[in-house]
DNA sequence: TGACAGAGTCAACACGGTGTTGAAAACGCG
DNA sequence: CGCGTTTTCAACACCGTGTTGACTCTGTCA
């Protein structure tokens, strides 16, 4: 992206714009993004404050760059995924929703953080909002093409059903990554989410098997 | 709650609470709750920013009374919903969905700043949180005798369904009241809510009519 | 090799919002 | 009236953000 080979004595730009990302997301870990100060994150890339600002014009832009990092892993894992929905429905669709759980568990601070800041940033706000498109464009195909076959009943609109299930996902995996009370056990949301999709998509409870 | 009828010349405190929090609840009307200074609640209101302190302890404390307002209402009207599940199942969960949505809807600024406070606020957290979890718990109930008198399929924990599809209901009315992208038109957000919830308790399309 | 350019750095400042203090004004009750 | 209580606010202390302008490196090129 950027030319490197620069022979300097002390550590270079590019290094420190990593040591940044690199304390935000570890500091990310241990509280919250509005308890974290841009001093925070300068001291912790060995800088101060006002150097700080030669790297980023803010904190948000930094979360920003650490959400595209996230999101960019997402999209390349639903390129990768089997699209095996015609011969096992409920195994597609589970595998499809355990990579989200998956890739927004081993991010956790980062995900809680840019879920949080999309209220307040428009940048964070529109990069989210283009990724949910993107997975709810995806659910909606799959959705009319099952309903297409005959394989799943009508009765609701295949994109509205996407984008609420969608949604459904976000809001239970930040509840279940934030411990908040009421949530489900780590360990049961992948279940629980793809009975929900499945029951709902197909109007049954055991799809292929009628 | 407290008594009333001082005989001042002046503006009494009682109402001055309430000039805070109906300017409050004005402005969260047409900005969003960070937007909103101190100063501007304690101008709406006709006093000095320091006088506000008399009254609340700071801006989350107004929200909080006005949260707490909210789910007073919401309350009283989950308390005064037809249990009609077993005569009429789909129209039962349609009409507690309903509510939800027609209170929050009509009271969009604190629903909306509210939900999102409780990231940073402990007070507003464990408001919600008591709340949803007496829905979670109303719902939980339910689906449990719904599967005990064999309406509804087993094959899923009542309290993560209740839960999950909880959460979706707050996530999805949320994306509506702040027309977010992607969303489902208003309009149509209670039938795809309980569609959901119907095909997800039930594992058909059409309870009662197998 | 020596000056120049640009990258990198930071002390000091300006600003805006929050929360506190201490003194004073308004009130109402005896 | 006069005394306690309620209510009010100017002034202050504080903290985090973002900006400025001057300074130091370091690699380059005449």
């Amino acid at each position: 992206m950027v030319q490197r080979g620069r022979r300097t004595a002390k550590v270079s730009g590019d290094e420190r714009q990593d040591a940044i990302l690199v304390t935000a997301e570890a500091l990310l870990g241990g509280r919250a993004f509005d308890d974290i100060s841009i001093e925070d994150l300068a001291r912790g890339a060995g800088i101060s404050r006002p150097t700080f600002y030669f790297y980023f014009s803010s904190k948000d832009e930094v979360l920003l760059a650490l959400l595209d990092r996230v999101i960019t892993e997402v999209e390349h894992r639903v390129g990768e995924l089997p699209r095996d929905f015609e011969s096992d429905p409920a195994g597609a669709w589970t595998r499809s929703i355990a990579m989200f759980v998956e890739v927004f568990t081993s991010h956790r601070g980062v995900a809680t953080a840019a879920i949080a800041a999309k209220a307040r940033n428009d940048e964070v706000r529109a990069l989210w909002s283009k990724s949910m498109q993107s997975w709810a464009d995806f659910s909606t195909e799959v959705i009319q093409s099952e309903q297409a076959r005959g394989a799943a009943p009508g009765g609701i609109d295949a994109h509205d059903l996407a984008v609420s299930l969608n949604l459904m996902n976000e809001r239970v995996i930040t509840a279940v990554l934030n411990q908040e009370s009421p949530a489900i056990a780590e360990s049961r949301a992948l279940a629980v989410l793809s009975t929900i999709w499945i029951r709902s998509i197909y109007g049954s409870v055991n799809p292929g098997r009628p």
